[in-house]
DNA sequence: GCCTTGACGGTAA
DNA sequence: CTTACCGCCAAGG
């Protein structure tokens, strides 16, 4: 596994409960903002570990774009509700409220 | 080794 | 405001 995919599970699991990030947000704090394709691709390729929840990772758009890939389509959805996420259909709503950013929020 | 696809994002038209 | 295209990274055919 590449250090990319270590460094984005690692961010992915700092994401805290209740709110969510996107692809490119995770890119842009490793430096690659356009490589957010390999962001989500990092998490296809993982064994989606329960210490990895990237159901929190969603598009920019807040659209759970990702959902397909989960065991159940509506896994990722479920999941964001329990953890106190609005979702409208598939998508976040007022996800600028669950908004995290790890470059705002770790500031490293 | 080359081409296509994919959990994306931004800018241009 | 909506649609289209390009860019980037990795993997599969």
């Amino acid at each position: 596994m590449s250090d990319f995919f270590i460094d984005v599970i690692e961010v992915v699991k700092l994401i805290p409960k209740g709110r969510v990030t996107t692809y490119g947000r995770i890119a842009k704090y490793l430096g690659s903002v356009k490589s957010s394709r390999s962001v989500g691709w990092a998490l296809n390729n993982i064994k989606l570990d329960d210490t990895i929840p990237a159901h929190r990772v969603v598009n920019r758009n807040g659209l759970l774009t990702g959902r397909s890939h989960f065991p159940k389509p509506d896994f990722m959805k479920n999941k964001l509700i329990t953890e106190g996420v609005l979702i409208d259909d598939n998508c976040i709503v007022n996800m600028n409220k669950y908004i995290w950013d790890p470059i705002k929020d770790l500031t490293l």
